[in-house]
DNA sequence: AGCCTGACCTAGG
DNA sequence: TCCTAGGCCAGGC
């Protein structure tokens, strides 16, 4: 596994519960030059690696499940939201600034 | 090797 | 404000 797909999975699985965030976020956080499609590319492979990614809790930038389909069922994606507290109408989480969590901020301490 | 596609984002008209 | 185009990198054919 290469280095970035590990770095990726890393910042996702600092996201805590009842929190989300976007695939930019994590991409700007590595640098603009992986690019967005890297981190939904990354969380594709995710399911095949053996380490646990919470994949649900990174969305788009408009706070929309656009990766629900990925999830092999329909409903899968949302129903995990849902559990952790975060409301999802339409696959559109409510109030998605409230619950965006920034890795810019977090890693600042972490890292 | 080249072309197409993808769980995206930003900028310009 | 909506729509289009471009940029980014990895993988499949």
């Amino acid at each position: 596994m290469s280095d970035l797909y590990e770095r990726i999975y890393t910042i996702v699985r600092q996201i805590p519960q009842g929190r989300v965030t976007s695939y930019g976020a994590i991409a700007r956080c590595l640098g603009t030059k992986s690019g967005a499609r890297m981190v939904g590319w990354a969380m594709n492979a995710s399911h095949v690696t053996n380490v646990y990614v919470p994949a649900h809790r990174v969305v788009n930038r408009n706070g929309m499940l656009s990766g629900k389909h990925h999830f092999g069922g329909s409903t899968v994606m949302e129903d995990l939201l849902k559990s952790e507290g975060i409301e999802v109408v339409d696959d559109q989480i409510m109030d998605f600034g409230k619950h965006f969590w920034d890795p810019f901020v977090e890693l600042k301490i972490k890292i």
